[in-house]
DNA sequence: TTAGGGTTAG
């Protein structure tokens, strides 16, 4: 080899941070082994200094089992490549095993063994390390401190300490035949090691970390560097924000820049949450502003923040804005956009983003289902549902908490109650939500005695019932008319420590007015300590219709005008409580009245899936293809149901028009058209599922039942306030809705 | 060494 060529392989080995591509590290590794053999131990401790710093964990390796003596050196480089790599346990182990030979530890180490501990959730690790930055004196590195308080920061947040062997978190992707190794050498020493180094920090510094304390920590971390970077400001800020304490976290920001520091990137992203949950979207505009002009709304990070930001201030239009703009688009982005949509109902255009995530190739994750599958749960798609299900039983996602509780919920809100219930009986730990879904999936399906046995269980599990768990279990008991119980529960929310709301004021209202007991639910709702809603009106108006009380459904409309004036909904239900009261004139009246006023009843849609595809039909619709048969099949319907014994029920027909007349109304109803398709278009004996927008018509209620007796199948109705599962002749809703 | 997204609500 000539002398010049030596020259450089010599000072590259003197200046290795000039090596910068793999290609440059191998070539000089292999030069090395030929020229001078592997002997070496200090050439291959640089070499693998090089493969280190380019994150080269294979090649890193292959040179660490070189050694018979590793040097302090080779220790360092392999933990901090492990730790890049996402080797965090092994990366632990090898720090285990460095102190174990009696190797000090410096400062560029540090970090790496404290991320790792930090990713690891192993806090009581984390201590001891840090105890042992206090033994060397390294607490003023800028980097080791930055790390320190990022570890507490994060751990801080989670409820309990969650430590390495009692769950390995899966994004751990260490190889298993390699971990068992690890395990038990980690396991041997890592007691011990925490007992030396831990004894060291608490009487070296005189401080002990306590549970609890630890965003202390991170301020009492920060107070004393010596030195503070934007990373430093940025982390003690994403602190705040992560703990809730939203006014300390815009304190920061404003003394961050009091020092002369700017926010970029990370600071950014890590304080939009805070206008998000404040829900001052005049403030996170003013962050957007502040990012265009830095050219930071390009960033994934600070548009995913945005979107959620205006997603969560009920202003999707601007997430869509955002996200439209952004020229990469990663998981986090899309998850974003679709959470954002569903979160604000707007369930297609969720739908149609996720179907454009999977046509741009990238990868649905855990988030992903949990932010899509209420939109199935809400249009009732579940052949849409149970593709997803099936998905997520493949990627083994069915034990995250999110999905499950979300695909309870689906099955539940698509009248499949035994599904959810088989879902929720395997899942490994139920929290309020998941309890909560289940116990408002028998309540919605009318099964109100199982829902209280749940209710029951869920206190007997020692799950503190929320507030939406009363809502769930007074729902129950309303929809069953179980007014002692759901009287009860009332009586014992406040005595748990929950307040009641005005759902749970309405729940009650609702349940004293199925009941019967009218004036009673009217005296309830005129004394709440709350101001009453139209809604909480509404439920009284439905009873009074159910009771045909027309006085007290005058006194409640008027009641309702004056507190929704722009709601037509008691002008609807008085007006049909006219009609079936024979009272023309009255219902006539009021039906000028709402023209006048520019009210227009929304068309009433029924839906129906039938073979993976969504049919709508609109109240007197004869634009669908099949339309001939379907009306045959309506017309032999009616035929069939009349012989039944089924008399048509008028009194809620909109019209004083002769008999026949209404007839044709009534069996042009939307959800008639939907279940009659149904009929044609599936096999005898299925189930037909039907969800409708409007409240189901007292007719079409009765000759459903029929329907369901006369074809032996079991019919699904999912109006806009609950199900009606029709069998035999008979509804689950008990003929109240 | 720092940042973003998820479940229940008659």
């Amino acid at each position: 080899m000539d002398s010049s060529y030596e020259n450089v392989i010599k000072n590259l080995l003197r200046n290795p941070s000039s090596i910068k591509t793999k290609s440059q590290a191998k070539q000089l590794h292999a030069q090395i082994v030929k020229t001078r053999g592997s002997r070496s131990v200090s050439l291959a401790t640089i070499i693998l200094r090089i493969y280190s710093d380019l994150n080269l964990l294979k090649e890193s390796l292959q040179v660490f089992n070189t050694f018979c003596y590793v040097p302090t050196k080779a220790f360092k480089s392999v933990i901090k490549c492990y730790s890049c790599n996402g080797y965090f346990l092994d990366s632990l182990a090898c720090f285990v095993e460095m102190r174990g030979f009696g190797k000090l530890p410096g400062q560029d180490v540090f970090p790496a063994v404290i991320r790792a501990c930090t990713h690891l959730k192993e806090l009581r690790f984390g201590e001891s390390v840090h105890g042992c930055v206090v033994r060397f004196g390294m607490e003023s590195d800028l980097y080791t401190g930055n790390a320190l308080m990022n570890m507490y920061a994060k751990l801080q947040v989670s409820s309990h300490d969650c430590h390495v062997f009692d769950k390995i978190p899966q994004s751990n992707r260490f190889s298993s035949q390699r971990s068992n190794l690890v395990s038990v050498l980690y396991e041997e020493t890592r007691n011990e090691l925490i007992r030396s180094e831990k004894n060291h920090f608490d009487t070296l510094s005189g401080r002990r970390v306590e549970k609890g304390t630890r965003l202390d920590s991170v301020s009492k971390i920060f107070q004393m560097m010596p030195n503070k970077d934007v990373v430093s400001w940025n982390t003690v800020i994403g602190g705040n924000v992560q703990s809730g304490l939203y006014e300390e976290a815009l304190d920061m920001l404003r003394e961050m820049s009091n020092a002369n520091l700017k926010p970029d990137c990370f600071t950014l992203s890590s304080i939009l949450p805070v206008f998000a949950r404040h829900v001052d979207v005049t403030k996170g505009k003013e962050i957007h502003g502040y990012a265009i002009r830095h050219g930071f709304d390009k960033d994934e990070f600070i548009a995913s923040s945005l979107i959620d930001m205006y997603a969560t201030c009920t202003r999707v239009e601007d997430s869509y804005r955002v996200f439209d703009l952004l020229p990469q688009k990663d998981d986090v982005s899309w998850n974003t956009i679709i959470a954002g949509c569903v979160q604000n109902g707007a369930f297609d255009e969720g739908l149609r983003f996720f179907r454009q995530m999977l046509a741009a190739n990238v990868k649905p994750v855990e988030v992903t289902f949990s932010a899509i599958l209420p939109a199935c749960a809400h249009l009732t798609t579940l052949h849409l549902g149970k593709q997803l299900h099936a998905y997520i039983t493949r990627m083994r996602f069915d034990q995250n908490m999110y999905i499950a509780s979300s695909l309870v919920d689906m099955y539940a809100k698509c009248g499949k109650i035994m599904t959810a219930r088989w879902i929720f009986d395997r899942m490994e730990v139920h929290d309020s939500v998941s309890w909560t879904v289940i116990i408002m999936g028998y309540a919605l399906n009318g099964h109100a005695r199982e829902a209280i046995i749940l209710f029951e269980n869920m206190e007997r599990e020692r799950i503190k019932p929320n507030a939406v768990a009363y809502l769930a279990i007074l729902t129950a008991c309303s929809h069953a008319g179980l007014v002692d119980e759901g009287w009860n529960y009332f009586t014992s929310m406040s005595k748990c420590g929950v307040s009641p709301d005005i759902e749970h004021y309405a729940a009650i209202a609702d349940l004293l007015g199925r009941a019967g007991r009218l004036s009673e639910a009217y005296k309830f709702i005129t004394d709440m300590p709350i101001k009453p809603t139209g809604g909480i009106w509404a439920t009284l108006l439905s009873a009074c219709r159910v009771h045909k009380n027309v006085d007290l459904a005058e006194k409640v409309a008027k009641e309702m005008t004056t507190t929704d004036p722009g709601n037509m909904g008691p002008y609807l239900l008085l007006s049909n409580m006219y009609s079936a009261a024979g009272r023309w004139k009255d219902a006539s009246k009021l039906r000028t009245n709402m023209k006048k006023k520019g009210m227009r009843k929304p068309p009433a849609c029924s839906w129906i899936e039938v073979r993976n595809k969504v049919h709508g039909f609109v109240s007197g619709d004869t634009s669908h293809p099949y339309y001939e048969q379907i009306h045959e099949a309506l017309r032999d319907l009616y035929e069939r149901l009349k012989q039944e014994g089924y008399v048509p029920e008028m009194s809620e027909a909109l019209h004083d028009v002769d008999e026949e007349q209404k007839g044709d109304l009534l069996y042009t109803h939307s959800e008639r058209l939907a279940i009659a398709f149904g009929i044609i278009s599936t096999p005898a004996g299925t189930t037909i599922r039907i969800t409708k927008n409007l409240r189901v018509c007292v007719d079409c209620h009765t000759a459903i039942k029929f329907i369901s007796k006369i074809l032996g199948r079991e019919i699904i109705v999912r109006d806009n306030s609950r199900f009606h599962h029709f069998k035999d002749g008979n509804c689950s809703c008990g003929d109240y809705w």
